[in-house]
RNA sequence: GCGGGCGUAGUUCAAUGGUAGAACGUCAGCCUUCCAAGCUGAAUAUGCCGGUUCGAUCCCGGUCGCCCGCUCCA
């Protein structure tokens, strides 16, 4: 069957994954909070991560571990930085609504073409273009539109044939260059008559505030809308500081804002968000190698950490969605995941970016440092290329929470969350089969021992099957029941969460089991193993 | 930002121009030797602001939030 949606935010909502932000205000557009478990399933995926990357980077294709260390930059940087990334300037797109269709438009994505002979005869007076009364001096198209169609749509409004064409003598007009009153007599792309465009409005995607307590453009700081670029900022000090050579990476995971136009779809696109960034530095001559290596290496990252169904899928960008980094060089590829509310296409989880040498050469320029790197071995100097994997962290516990959602009308709970085990907020429950004190003494004891390296919950009250049910909901993998026998001969029974099969262990053995069924998620165990 | 829909307990739903009810969940207690059993009890809701009205959860306006579509996503 179909997920939906609702039925998963209720669920983590009423389980303490996912909060909205602000709730008993009724809530802000756009944010999240995070709770008790929801917290857990972050913290796990992002520790993952960090392993996979910091802790123990893969093997490389030379067959020696490659070299990444870790870096946790300022939300807030020099607004300069800002500008040399571009997204000062980048992030600012003009917008162009139309009062009649309701459609819009980047701005820098039509033009308008005048015709010299409308033009004229507006001028003089002598002959109009007038559509449903009103004056026509102008038309806007989409930038892509071709002649054929341009044609079909001045007929289509009436324009008579040789008053206006496209055969070089139509100059092409940037919407920014064009005033407010020709708006007037402008038409849209889609209109039926002039005068429905506003003037470009102008959304800057940037937070900003301002650093210090009197509000100025002097102080005027922005939240960053990527980590990725205090990476860039520390690329000489870390360089200098902890003897790494190239190729090697940098990763940071943290706090991005976008003021998003429109939030959608839970927390998937939320203004806040949370990003594993590790941007990978090379020799201009080794991006391809590099960007295959780290395309094979995040996809086995997400498959190791449950998301192994064909809800994933591997996708390269198209030429026109290309970032303005990325336009040279061989561009992004992406990891996507299904979501309930993308099916059935697929949302972005993880973008690996050819960011070339656009970041650093820029921060070059504009800091007046100097960013080459000069290789002690070859005395070759250059700006290092990079290779950027970079994820989405609350999009990735979004995606493990779906991949996870389990729908099973058979037993009491009627859904279960099948996380693996590593990433499940509880690993395992602790459950004296009575309140009695011959079981719970020994439970609180089980418990007291395991949670020094799990996170485990004891739960005493109520019957056993609503004590599964609960730790089925929240996708704690096993329970751990003691009964009489364990009295008896030191064993409990162990609970699967999936199949709800049980089997008896001893007790002593409790920690060993769990332990090996954390095992298999380190997307790098199986060639440490080998 | 535009258009449409929606807003009642933690969740899912019901009802009404005359002071809101259920199920599940939660909590407390009893009972329970393995899957939300049973029993008893408890707490908890009309998003917010304003208007109409004797009286508004219901009608109207605004606002905030959520969902769908469009747009956008450097």
């Amino acid at each position: 069957m179909d997920l939906d949606m609702k039925d998963v935010v209720a669920l983590c909502k009423r389980r303490g994954f996912i909060f909205p932000a602000s709730d008993i205000y009724g809530g802000i557009n756009g944010f999240w909070d995070y709770g008790p478990l929801g917290v857990e399933l972050k913290n796990n995926l992002r520790d993952l991560w960090w392993k996979a990357m910091v802790v123990t980077p893969p093997i490389g294709p030379d067959g020696t571990p490659v070299q990444i260390v870790g870096l946790d930059s300022s939300i807030i940087q020099n607004p300069k930085a800002w500008v040399a990334s571009g997204h000062v300037g980048g992030f600012s797109d003009p917008m162009v609504d139309c009062r009649e269709t309701k459609k819009r438009y980047r701005a820098d994505h039509l033009i308008q073409r005048i015709a010299d002979k409308v033009k004229v005869l507006a001028d003089i007076g002598s002959e109009e273009i007038k559509i449903k009364g009103k004056v026509a001096k102008a038309f806007a198209f989409p930038i892509d539109a071709t002649n054929e169609e341009m044609d079909r749509r001045l007929k289509k409004l009436g324009v008579k044939k040789g008053w206006i064409s496209h055969d070089g003598t139509m100059p092409e007009l940037a919407f920014a260059d064009f005033s407010k009153q020709d708006l007037e007599t402008l038409v849209g792309p889609d209109a039926s008559e002039p005068g429905t465009l506003t003037e470009p409005k102008e959304f800057n995607l940037m937070f900003e505030s301002h650093a210090g307590p009197v509000q100025s453009d002097d102080n005027k700081v922005y939240l960053r809308p990527e980590t990725a670029q205090g990476i860039f900022l520390n690329f000489k000090n870390v360089l200098d500081s902890s003897r790494v050579r190239m190729p090697f990476g940098i990763a940071q995971i943290g706090k991005a804002f976008r003021n998003e136009v429109n939030p959608r779809n839970f927390i998937f696109r939320s203004r806040e968000f949370e990003q594993m960034e590790m941007e990978w530095f090379c020799h201009p001559d080794e991006v391809e190698k590099w960007r295959d290596f780290w395309f094979e290496e995040r996809t086995k990252f997400w498959r190791a950490v449950g998301l192994a169904s064909d809800n994933l899928q591997m996708r390269k960008h198209g030429d026109d969605e290309l970032s303005h980094y990325a336009k040279e060089g061989l561009g992004t590829s992406d990891i996507e995941y299904k979501f309930p509310f993308t099916a059935p296409d697929f949302g972005e989880l993880e973008g690996i970016a050819h960011r070339c040498d656009f970041d650093l050469t820029a921060h070059q320029e504009h800091s007046g440092q100097k960013l080459e790197y000069m290789d002690p071995v070859t005395q070759e100097k250059y700006m290092p290329h990079v290779i950027e994997p970079a994820a989405g962290l609350t999009r990735g516990a979004l995606a493990l929470i779906c991949e996870a959602y389990t729908v099973d009308e058979s037993r009491p709970s009627g859904v279960y969350l099948n996380f693996h085990p590593a990433l499940a907020p509880k690993k395992a429950a602790i459950l004296p089969l009575s309140a009695k004190e011959e079981h719970v003494g020994p439970a609180t004891k089980l418990y007291l021992a395991l949670r020094e390296e799990f996170a485990v919950d004891l739960d005493i009250k109520q019957n056993i099957g609503k004590r599964y049910a609960r730790q089925d909901e929240i996708g704690t993998p096993y329970c751990f029941t003691i009964d009489n026998d364990t009295i008896e001969d030191g064993t409990v029974t162990v609970r699967d969460r999936n199949t709800m099969a049980q089997e008896r262990i001893s007790m002593d053995k409790v920690a060993e089991y769990l332990r090996e069924k954390m095992k298999p998620a380190g997307a790098n165990q199986e060639k440490e193993a080998a």
